[in-house]
Formats: C-alpha cells, sequence, structure tokens
DNA sequence: GTCTATACTTCGATAGAC
DNA sequence: GTCTATCGAAGTATAGAC
C-alpha cells in the first residue's frame, strides 16, 4: 500500500485497453515495440497514462503476463471436466496467440529478472497442475509409460515447436507428430482420434485464446 | 555488385569483432539491445562501421545468423563420422548459448520479414539432414518408429523445451525426459547409456559453441 | 483520471574529413 | 577503413494543470 497506484483490481476500462494494446503489439512486431507511446496510441490513450497505471514499462509487462497467465490458469482448471482432457490439454498449448506470447516472455525474460521470476513461478504452477490432470487422467497407464512430470514437458516442448515452427512455415514431420500425439490420446482415453470429433465437443473454457501457454 | 560493401568475404577482424559483440549483446540483453552505439562501444570500435560493414542493423541481424547457422550445419555435417550420431545430434541441440540465440531470432523472425525468410531456409536445411543422418543412424528401426522427418521434430522441440526451462530455473521432469532419450539412443545405438561415456567421447567439430540450433 | 509540456537519453542513419 | 559531427525521430520518465 506505499505507492498509490490502481492495481489489477481496478476495473479500469483504460487500463484494459492499455493492456489489449500491449498484448497486440507483442504479438504483431515483438516485445521490443511494446513502448509507453506505441502502446497508448493503440490504446488511443495518453502515453501519460501508462505510468499513471504500471509506473514503469516492466511492471506493464508484468501486469500484462499475470493477465493472461491467471486466466490460462482458470482454463487448465476447467480441463479436468473435460470429456477429453488429454485432447483439451494439448490445443490448449497449441493456440498460436497464446504459444507465440510465451515465446516474446521468455526472451524478455532472458534479461529481464522480474519478468524471469514471474514466468518462473507461472510455469511451476502451469506444470504442477498439467501433471495432476494427467495423473487423474491416465489411471490405467503402464508402468514403463513416462510419470505425469514427463508428460508435461514433453507436451509442453511438442506443443511449442510445432507453433514456432508454423511461424516459420516449417511443416516437414509436423503431420506424424501430431498423429503420435492423438495416437498416444486415443489409446488412454479411448475415443476414435478424428479431428472432426475435436471440432464437434468444443471444450469449456476455450472463449479468449490469450497469455501464455 | 551495386553497393561497395564489404561481404562476409572480407576477413575483417573489425567486421569479426562487431558480429561478436552482436552475438554478446543478443544473448546477455536480449535483440533490443543490439543498437548500432551499443555494438560498435563493446567491439571498441566506431558506430559508424557499423554501417560501412552491414547497411543496416537488420543486415546486421542476418550476418549474425549467417554465420552461426552455417558453422552449426557444417558441424551437422561432422557428426556423421560420429561414433554416436544420435547423442551428438542430441547434444548439438541441447547447447544453451545456441538454442538461447535461437529464441532470440525466431522472437525476431516474429516481426522482422528477412529475418524471417532466413530463419526458414535455414531450419528447412537443418532439419533435412538432421533427418539424412537419423536414417543413416537408425538402419534397424522398426516400422513402428517415427519417420526421420519427425525425428528430427521431436529433437528439436524436446531439446530446446530442456533448454529453455534451464533458463527458467525449470527442473520438473527434465531427468525422466533425459532418460528417455539416452533409452532411445541406446537402444539404436547400442551402446551404454552413460553420461561419462559422452564425457569421455569428444565428438568432432565441437569447439565453438556459438549459433542457432 | 486525464491531459500538456518538458527534460533528458538513445536510437538509426548520413555526410564528409582524414 | 576509420573518424567526427550532426540530423531527426523515438524512447523513459516526471511535474503539474485541469
Amino acid at each position: 500500500m506505499s505507492a498509490a497506484r490502481p492495481g489489477s483490481g481496478s476495473a479500469s476500462a483504460t487500463r484494459g485497453a492499455l493492456l489489449d494494446a500491449a498484448a497486440q503489439l507483442m504479438l504483431e512486431e515483438g516485445y521490443a515495440a511494446v513502448t509507453t507511446r506505441r502502446v497508448a496510441a493503440r490504446a488511443d490513450a495518453n502515453p501519460a497514462l501508462v505510468y499513471y497505471y504500471f509506473g514503469t514499462v516492466d511492471e506493464l509487462f508484468l501486469a500484462l503476463f499475470r493477465r493472461g497467465a491467471e486466466a490460462n490458469l482458470r482454463r487448465l482448471e476447467d480441463l479436468r471436466q473435460s470429456a477429453h482432457p488429454l485432447r483439451a490439454l494439448w490445443e490448449l498449448s497449441s493456440e498460436p496467440h497464446s504459444a507465440a506470447l510465451t515465446v516474446e516472455f521468455i526472451a524478455l525474460a532472458h534479461h529481464r529478472p522480474a519478468v524471469r521470476a514471474e514466468l518462473s513461478a507461472y510455469f511451476v504452477r502451469f506444470r504442477r497442475l498439467q501433471g495432476d490432470i494427467l495423473e487423474a487422467t491416465l489411471v490405467h497407464r503402464p508402468s514403463t509409460a513416462p510419470s505425469p512430470a514427463a508428460l508435461a514437458v514433453l507436451i509442453s516442448g511438442l506443443s511449442r515447436v510445432l507453433v514456432m515452427d508454423d511461424a516459420l512455415g516449417l511443416t516437414s514431420g509436423h503431420a506424424e507428430v501430431r498423429e503420435l500425439i492423438d495416437g498416444f490420446a486415443a489409446r488412454f482415453e479411448g475415443v476414435t482420434p478424428t479431428t472432426s470429433d475435436a471440432a464437434a465437443s468444443p471444450e469449456p473454457g476455450r472463449a479468449d485464446p490469450d497469455g501464455p501457454d
């Protein structure tokens, strides 16, 4: 309660518009394009308001990340009720917007300690929750299968490389990797692995594809 | 032959120093820190020399990427002679410096078309070569095993997520994933999967851990 | 909460002397 | 090949009126 600055609790429309603008810029032009002037211009707001709401650009980044992180953790919780948690998990990690933002934030984290700490804490929570869901879903997995923690790493890594490749136009081997994942999901969720199936039965909490994976 | 600018063929010490400085800055502080002034300062050179050698900052990025890319492709070629090509392949993709630079370049590629085209072309070549080596190494693989192209994607994705996780201090599930890879390598290369083995028999062409994965 | 005005820094890029 | 000098644009951040 030291600095009298409106926090994430304040449901200000301007604050939200600034965060939206920052997210757009980060997606379209990378984290370096997120400057006070450009964010304000895109949000049709005055540049000084960025300082009013966030204090520094670093804090703006943190606020943006937190908003997406919390939304994503909520969506992850919702997955528990899904009929196909494994597939829903895979699709949550495969959203282009979300994954592209994640890459930007990871690059940012490499040289901004505050961002690094925030990402680190978030990913610990995300992976743990992911592991819990996998554990509950794969009740009959053989003893030779990877542990939930290892599966969480596999899902993160494979979904991320596919999305990064897509952004570069790389496609070689992709179809086969997707089939591999689909086959794995089918074996443990016992459902025919057709893409039309996924399209026909939308999962809960998939409305706002935003934030880190 | 239009603009009289020294190319990568010119073995200028200054040019190399500028590229080294750019690589350092990119690693330590991200691509946004790569500015003409800062690069020149770190290389103990005059800022105007950046324009003399590269013309624009974009060209500097491209030259830096190309240098690392070519070095990496050479190292990949050398792997063919390795006693354990599969493990060597894995380790080549797991180098922290190289992978961190790759993440920066991928983030850069998201909004710089010239960088994007360069990365795209490079990765196509890299993955293809990776696939060729895998094909030659895994001569006795079962028909159910993933194709070389898919394996190349798996290796890229898993090595990259482990390195990115390491940078954030995440370790959950890592040991198991490494064991998985090691087990796979052992099964197809027929060697006891001890880490001391890898340390005891260094592979050729691993002198300069630089450039994209 | 929103605005103007401003101080100060750093950026990319160029012209031209040496 | 290397340097100085310089332009205009854009960056962060703050003070203070409304």
